[in-house]
DNA sequence: AATAAGGACTTTACCGGTTTAGTAACGGCT
DNA sequence: AGCCGTTACTAAACCGGTAAAGTCCTTATT
């Protein structure tokens, strides 16, 4: 455990003959060093191995090298979703161009991601963050401008307070799977919905609600779940349970999991997709591609959604651009072999 | 963006009425103040919000309060790894005890990940680090020794070069796998493997052939893959593809993406399992149980496992006990629908 | 020739804590 | 009374940088 005798600014300086403030100014590309001492400065720092210790810069008033996102939902739950690690890949990818890294914490409420970006921020530990998974009264976004932090969140604009949001037009995705099996010619069309307390949930509900009114469908319903896979099949098996007369003959997901368990209770069930029910999933993640039959699902690109977030978030951290609020494209309907119409 | 007047610990000393060296010994639990001054200084912090800054503190030589992890593998791939997820979700959880947060990167090479361990370490932006995915002739294991780095290697002792590690056993699991699969009295079994530079891919490759030769199946083969659910697809395509007296009647994958990619090739194929091919899959993440027939696995707890990694780094970070390796319990053979005695 | 204007650095003052050395006050002991 | 050992604090140095305010020297301007 011998430490590397950690070697700091005033080594570098003292090498090139000159004083600390020389050498953070050549290495912060300021003006006021000549290039042929920049260049000695740059060998010493080379010869010696150096670069500037981020926690002393940050301390000292620079920018940070890292951006922070807290999840609040259970860690097991979490495991499973497709959505969320190719949303942080995404992120990922345009962090690392930056040479930024990804402040990862899951939290139990929202009361404590409060507490945890006030101390992140306050702590100089990120210079921005990315809030997720809004909901009614969402405390995060008074507490962030109050703060000042720079943030980007991640939902429709109705929900996310005024704050720099990047968001997918969940309404219209929803009213248009919801015409598309209706063009089919279901009427018992029932959807499997997310977390009842998510803002985007309450979005996709209120919207389904609208578009089967408009269209006359008698037959739809709702069901709200924690988008785990278990309890997604728990929704399927009751909804299939029904009477041949009152049962959907197709069903609206909202993630990719639950329609996976879903096309396998209606296996278990001895039920037949398309042929006696359509199933239709939601973010088209590998996943739906990997089933037989493979799933329709309404389909966007969750990885480029994860990395319009974070370049948005460099915009608002750097202060130019970046203000308002950012539409990423609308899921669009992706038929696989899942619908059909129905018998 | 009115800066929110930045309190510290001069505020909180001027308001107790101490100096700030005072507040610092209280906050930290130390001898040399009195029990009523400590209250004193605590009222007013608490009165003025205060905490101590963690990048300060850092730099002034305390320990940080994040650990590091950096992930080699293309991003896109990552997203749908139901493993990385439910593993990460498992160390989270461990840290969020500890008031801990995960520093995530994704990096493109090993080189990468040596460069950013050493700056994160000496940037003191990390107490730890958790080192995944070794290969043959790793050069991180010399490089965080020489660097004095506190980690945890996940991995065969074989491959983690004497740090620490906390790792499964691969090679018991792929011969319990082969050994279920024969005795259900299979000859021809094939391995879709995961990628093979890895080398815990290396190590179940070495097991499964020696299971093979060990009890004489003449037909066994394996393939690499990048443990992507399209090449995995492909793989089973082609092994299944042979003609009727060749093909293999059970197929071992190193993932449940795979297998679940597996299962539906089969059934595109016509082919029924288990009845004409037997699948089994590897980590039994909650996918395993919501497909049709259901995916019998190689199973274990690997949001456990997470944990398991995140206790033993932080009993190596305050140097008590966590030395050498230690093993978390053999994937143990879970049957379920996917696997029956060939035809 | 006197003066202003830059350029190239150096000095010095922080950033917000921790930590060490030093001091004053108090109690116990001989 | 004199000496020692604690206890409770304070003052100041330090961590490794950044940034504002000098200093000195050269060159252009009037």
């Amino acid at each position: 455990m011998t430490t590397p005798s950690r070697v700091t600014i005033k080594d570098v300086a003292a090498r090139a003959g000159v004083s600390k403030g020389a050498v953070s100014l050549a290495f912060n590309r300021k003006p006021g060093v000549s290039d042929a001492t920049r260049d000695r400065i740059f060998e010493a720092a080379r010869q010696l191995g150096w670069e500037p210790n981020p926690t002393a810069r940050s301390l000292a008033g620079r920018r940070v090298d890292a951006v922070g996102l807290a999840i609040c939902r259970p860690a097991r739950l979490l495991g499973l979703e497709p959505f969320y690690m190719e949303f942080v890949s995404g992120v990922e990818s345009v962090l690392t161009e930056h040479a930024c890294s990804l402040l990862l914490r899951l939290v139990r409420t929202v009361e404590e991601e409060v507490g945890l970006q006030d101390s992140w921020w306050r702590g100089k530990h990120v210079s921005g963050s990315i809030l997720v998974d809004f909901r009614a009264d969402d405390p995060r976004a008074a507490a962030v401008r109050r703060l000042g932090i720079p943030v980007v969140a991640v939902g429709h604009p109705s929900l996310t307070g005024g704050l720099t949001s990047v968001w997918t037009d969940d309404a219209s995705a929803v009213t248009e799977a919801v015409r598309y099996l209706a063009a089919l010619g279901h009427v018992r069309i029932a959807r499997v919905g997310g977390t009842a307390a998510l803002g985007h949930t309450a979005i996709r509900t209120a919207a389904f609600d609208a578009a089967a009114r408009a269209l006359g469908l008698t037959g739809a319903s709702q069901v709200a779940t924690d988008f785990s896979g278990d309890v997604g099949a728990r929704a399927t098996r009751s909804l299939l349970a029904a009477p041949a007369a009152d049962r959907p003959t197709a069903i609206v997901y909202d993630n990719d999991i639950m329609a996976v368990a879903g096309l396998s209770v209606a296996a278990e069930m001895g039920l037949s997709v398309p042929g006696d029910v359509s199933l239709l999933a939601w973010d088209d993640s590998q996943l739906c591609r990997l089933t037989h039959p493979t799933l329709s699902a309404m389909s966007h690109d969750v990885h480029g959604f994860g990395a319009e977030v974070a370049r948005t978030l460099f915009g608002v951290i750097t202060g130019d651009g970046g203000a308002g609020s950012h539409a990423v494209p609308t899921p669009v309907l992706t038929p696989r072999g899942s619908t059909a119409p129905p018998r």
